[in-house]
DNA sequence: TGCCGCATGGAAAACGTTTTCGTAAATCGT
DNA sequence: ACGATTTACGAAAACGTTTTCCATGCGGCA
């Protein structure tokens, strides 16, 4: 109700309004003793700065966006824990939006952006995104964005994402070792830098071992569950079916799982599987899934340390394109 | 760089700044023709009002807090999705922030939003808290707050849950007919609303069908995995060891099955098991996992409405303490 | 004594909106 | 044709900070 302000607290204190607000920001234009006074009238009133009126004159609201396609997804949450961490420590607000892969959101939302809502940006694009405009033009206003998982490398930003193409390649090459002849791959859409990294990784690895590329055996999935498992019961139930599975993301995954038991495929007797996955769960499945984990929750960290840096460090900043290294861990899916 | 702003648009287009204002929030005082020449304008230089210029003289942010003690946990991740569906419908931003289960923290972040950085706030409580002055204030500041889950009734405030002490009986008295007789319960905090009510329930139904409470059976875990792992562990390799067990929550089944395959107990054969989850894998864990699942992204959606009407319709908006049902799902865990 | 510099504090502008109030011209009713 | 109302717009205050600039008093110094 009757939330205590400067010009209250100056009236308290029989000073101006200037003087309550310099001795409460440790101005050296004010004595110690004047400062002391301050600051125990205003606990004692439990005085909150308005943050929209000091925003505003300061033109810097201690705030960060975080734009991803989606949440329910446990790459995205950690990757959100680590930006949170990093967040909470260098007291910035963190303010989420889920695009739900919709480039035309995802665009309002950065525009939106651009009147100084937010200090900087943190953004993992949508499947639909290929034209950096809206981008382009936050970074011209003079705020930060940096990309992290699914980058763009055409604006001149920090990007976080993992070694894609070798953890992709190594997938593969791992079911080729475990004795797979007929690789399949479930792919994300190749707008994405993920999406053509991993696809390349798993095609070079064919190539090396001398196995042939077939394009039946790379389909395209969506972000839909039902149309994804029509596609992935389509593909397991060929009659020259494949029995290796490397999926781009887990949702695919877990919906090769399901397929598997209704058609009564088994794992990994006749097919084997490997996913780029954080799911907690992969070593208490049945049978247990063989992962290639990306370091969600230190993506999320280096991402923010970067974007705070980019905001605070503005002359000195460098933008770099970091790569944190995802892990294979092989399990019975793949046995 | 150059983010027009009001003056600039006026100048440009010959009008007062007032009009400008006037015309693009489709004020009555403003002609129909004037108004879209105005609107085309700003448009034209992509003109993005500042929120905090606006926010300041409105004193209206458009803005929720949503505090939650974590965000690696499947069911807040589904609440959270479920408030910004209703929040981005809604037009309000979200600011998301991490209690980590520290009551103090939780404090300091209350009180920092009694300045009106945010129109209303959503919380889950943390496992400490059981003083509720700062949210009191808060209220008393005239910024609405909504419960979910872990809730508390001590204040005039909405609350979102699921009906805890009936699912918690259910999944008791589902041990109890899968023929448990030594059943134990891995308990949350009992400071949590949650913790109590699905002690209770377990209780209940123990006395129900004639079976002892013994205290031993009931253990009290924590938020940390190590900790609860050891927990868990004593309680397994007692002699006379639980034949059911019925968690508080997923983190402490997950832990349970990791014991299990460590101490060679087989599920459901020597210890049948049954918690909340919202674990999308549950059914394909081995053994798959009986859950009693939460309506989450409901209670999310419901939550965020909640708190939008007591925000948006101050005189007629009342209080209720809304229950969602979770629904049992057997699986092989309890077979 | 006269001057300078320092320490401390205040007055007022500024940030970009929204909103209240005023005013001129146009329209209306009788 | 006259006052009353309506229409369309502008001037200026207000929101609560931060910051720039100025004022005062004091001690030190030559």
């Amino acid at each position: 109700m009757d939330s205590v302000n400067l010009k209250k607290l100056s009236s308290i204190l029989g000073l101006s309004v200037s003087t309550v607000s310099k001795a409460l920001r440790d101005s050296y234009e004010i004595s110690e003793e004047t400062k002391e006074r301050v600051k125990k009238i205003a606990k004692a009133y439990n005085y909150q700065p308005n943050i929209y009126a000091s925003s505003l004159r300061k033109a810097k609201s201690k705030t960060i966006a975080v734009i991803v396609p989606r949440i329910a997804n446990n790459f995205f949450i950690s990757a959100i824990d680590g930006i949170q961490e990093v967040a909470q420590e260098k007291k910035y607000h963190v303010l989420i939006y889920l695009s739900h892969e919709s480039y035309e959101y995802e665009k309002e939302l950065v525009q939106s952006f651009a009147s100084g809502r937010v200090d900087g940006m943190l953004i993992s694009l949508t499947r639909e995104t290929n034209d950096m405009e809206h981008l382009r033009q936050l970074v011209n206003n003079g705020i930060p964005v940096v990309f992290f998982d699914r980058v763009s490398t055409e604006l001149d930003c920090s990007t976080v994402s993992t070694n894609d193409y070798e953890s992709a390649f190594e997938a593969t090459e791992h079911l080729i070792k475990a004795g797979c002849k007929k690789i399949a791959h479930c792919r994300i859409s190749n707008k994405l830098s993920i999406g053509q990294h991993r696809l390349n990784g798993y095609r070079d690895a064919l190539e090396k071992h001398n196995l042939d590329f077939h394009s039946k055996y790379v389909v395209k999935c969506s972000d839909n569950d039902v149309e994804d498992y029509k596609t992935i019961k389509t593909l397991l139930k060929d009659k020259d079916r494949p029995d290796g599975l490397f999926t781009a993301v887990e949702s695919y995954t877990l919906i090769a799982y399901e397929v598997c038991r209704e058609l009564g495929i088994k794992i990994p007797q006749d097919l084997k599987l490997i996913t780029f996955s954080n799911l907690r769960t992969a070593g208490l499945l049945d049978p247990s899934l063989t992962t290639i984990t990306q370091p969600a929750f230190e993506i999320g960290e280096k991402a923010a340390a970067e974007l705070i840096s980019a905001i605070e460090k503005p002359r000195y900043f460098k933008p770099e394109n970091i790569i944190l290294k995802s892990v294979l861990s092989p399990r019975d899916s793949t046995n």
